[in-house]
Order: C-alpha cells, then structure tokens, then sequence
DNA sequence: ATGTAATATTACCGTATAGTTATGAAGTAA
DNA sequence: TTACTTCATAACTATACGGTAATATTACAT
C-alpha cells in the first residue's frame, strides 16, 4: 500500500465493497464446505432465490467465487481463498476491540 | 470464520464498509509517515475540508484511525496496524489476477 | 413440442451515503 | 472584546445499492 494511485485505490476500494453486505459474507462462509448450488445457497441464507442471485453474479464478477453450471443447476465455490484471511483479520480486530470493552465494562460492573 | 452468527457478520460487513471509500484509503495511505492534521490530510487527498472531516471522523468511529487535538489542530493517525495487512492481502489477490494489464498489476505487487 | 425446475435478469422502490455549501464551535492572538 | 484559524456539523442533492416481484432464460424430461 506504499504508492498506490487513485485509479488502484479504487480497485481496492471495489473489492472491498463486495465484503459489505452480511448476505454475501454468509455465502463466502457457506461455501467454506465446499460447492453449492444456487437453490442450496438460498436455503442455508435465508434469502430470496432473486437476491441470493444477485449477490453472487456479483462475486463472481469480483471473482470472489467461481461459476460452473452442471445441468439446470450452477455451482458456486470459492475462488480466492484469501477472502477468509481477510475476514479472520477483521473478526481479530474486532474481537479484540469487544474483549477491550468487555474489560473496561468490568471496571464498571463488577 | 467458521460459524459467525448474523449479528458478527453485520459487524464484519460493516468494519469493511469503512475501506469502500477511495478517499478513506488514501487517508490510511497517507498517514502510514505518521499523524497529520486535518488540514495536511485535505491537502494531500486534493479533497475539500468537509469532505475529508466527514471520512475522518467515520474512520474515528470505526476506531482505524486515533483523533488527538493540540492547540486549533486535530493530528489523526493510524489506530490500527492491521489494516495494511488487509490492504496488502487485496492488493496481492488484484495483482494476481490475469486480465489486468501489465503496467497496472505492478502497482498492485511492487 | 410441451412442461417443469433451476437460475438469471429486469424494473421498481426505499434507503444509505458521498460530495458540496454554508454555518457553527473551539482555540488563539491582537 | 474582535478577528482569525482550524475543524466539525448541519442541510441538501445526486447517486448507488439492496430487496422484492415479475419475467426471461436455460436445461432437461416426457
């Protein structure tokens, strides 16, 4: 991140964007098994089969996930296995943020 | 990763939502030398006072950069290391990605 | 060819947010 | 006090985006 011009940041900045909706980062974790297909995506989220979609044509466009259709049916898996180092360190930082106000809450509490 | 409930999700989601700004990223990239006020950050991003304020104070409250005033002056720096970490990591995955061309990769992986 | 299942896409609505302009608040110096 | 500097915060506009419902497409079966 030592000299990146406006045209990279807005690379890295679209990436990111595609990590900002918890639909599509519970899709990412869902494909952490291995494969689904579309209308398993759309039962473990809980989303509409139209939304869950569209999430991922959006992924895939970001190459976040990989498409393959077999039959009537498309499966998705994962493309870029770094996604999940990114996210174990966001959920580091934010666990140690929330164990930090869990400490300072004690001071008050206990 | 592995079993993240919605509510970690949403906040995961959200801690990437603060890097979908490429105003915001050049701001983190500025302040890798070390703090700077307000005023050098509205300098050097070319953006207007407001604007930069506006980023700023959402970086504060997402706790990635520290808010310190001296005098008339506000000096922001760097509250969370980590954040290069993850810039580096996206920066790497774009680098490798084959369809950009040559000139821009090298932004990403120099 | 007709029908059915799986997925994608379109059009629409509501909301969130980036940017701008203008104003406000806090500190400092005369 | 008044004036000036630095930063923050409205209020507003425009745009982007997520969710939904309806429709289109694709593949397969009968």
């Amino acid at each position: 991140m030592s000299k990146l011009d406006d045209r990279a940041l807005e690379y890295v900045a679209k990436y990111f964007k595609a990590l900002t909706e918890p639909m599509r980062l519970k899709v990412l974790n869902t494909l952490q098994d291995g494969e689904k297909n579309v209308s398993q995506l759309t039962e473990i989220s809980g989303g509409t089969q139209a939304n869950v979609s569209k999430h991922l044509s959006m992924l895939a466009q970001h190459e976040l996930v990989k498409r393959e259709s077999r039959g009537t049916n498309v499966y998705y898996s994962i493309a870029d296995q770094s996604v999940y180092e990114l996210c174990e360190l966001v959920c580091g930082q934010i666990g140690n943020r929330m164990s930090m106000n869990a400490d300072i809450k004690k001071m008050f509490t206990a």
